[in-house]
DNA sequence: CTTGATGCAAAATATTTGCATGCTC
DNA sequence: GAGCATGCAAATATTTTGCATCAAG
């Protein structure tokens, strides 16, 4: 996993590139996905900020927009499932997929080099010029089943 | 594909097995993702209903009802991406994945043997039972960069 | 000092829910 | 007739946007 000071660093060349600037909202939010491991929505990420930094004032909005920009520059990745809305987690890690507990909630990643050969096939079968993938398996895990069959 | 009466018939059947009610509004909706394929809105799937049948009422709510309705007993399937909420498709094809367009928003399904298979692999690897699985390739089609290149 | 960024609140979306009434069974 | 289903509107929930103000470069 790439650390942090690289994070900011490519934060601030990207910023620079688009001629956009540097603010301690963005450093925030970039931060809050490092800092906690997780696929978080934005409210939450709003509250981690909140939480770790009270007096900063980031706005609801700001974090929304942030995660955007993080997301079209890579780095951050999200996740949908079902109806709850977006999920973001830090990007720049090794690309990965994800399983997901209907139970619990629980969002675990794998890879799988295979399914990573075969998805590139398929993209070339169609003709598709393949930018992004992503995979999830639903179902129950271990422990969801366990406490289930108490 | 299967063929309508039988998804009327199965419709019937589930709702009869769970003492709920068949009623002509759960019909139409079953009717409009058959009649219609591809991937709709529940605001589309209103407005498909309302034009082929404009003496049906039928409220958006429960278009949305019925929706989750059918999505639980598998006569729908659904599929997300982006911001946008779900879309649904008739249930009871065959299973496949989609090749998604991030320029005209064209979907196309596909199967792949070798990733069902080793999707079950990796479920198994992490003792997940799994109740479902997707694949999302995103990128551009052939035709969408054609119109680029001009 | 110029221009993009922010916070706030309002607006726009998307989806769900309460409730009186209507329809299946 | 009993109870689920529906339509409608109101309530939620989520995300976006306009705008005056602030701050980075």
């Amino acid at each position: 996993m790439v650390d942090y000071p690289f994070l900011l660093e490519e934060l601030k060349r990207i910023l620079k590139e688009k001629q956009l600037k540097f603010t301690a909202q963005r450093e925030l939010v970039l931060k809050a996905l490092y800092e906690h491991e997780g696929h978080h929505s934005p409210e939450e990420i709003h509250r981690l900020i909140q939480e770790s930094s009270p007096d900063a004032k980031v706005g609801i909005a700001t974090v929304y927009r942030t995660l955007s920009l993080l997301e079209e520059e890579g780095l951050a990745d999200s996740i949908s499932f079902g109806t709850e809305g977006k999920r973001y987690e830090i990007g720049l890690k090794k690309h990965h997929d994800h399983l997901i507990c209907i139970r619990c909630g629980k969002i675990i990643e794998f890879f799988d080099d295979t399914i990573e050969k075969r998805q590139e096939e398929v993209a070339k079968r169609f003709d598709f010029e393949m930018t992004d993938h992503t995979m999830k398996i639903i179902g129950i895990c271990k422990e969801c089943r366990d406490n289930e069959a108490k």
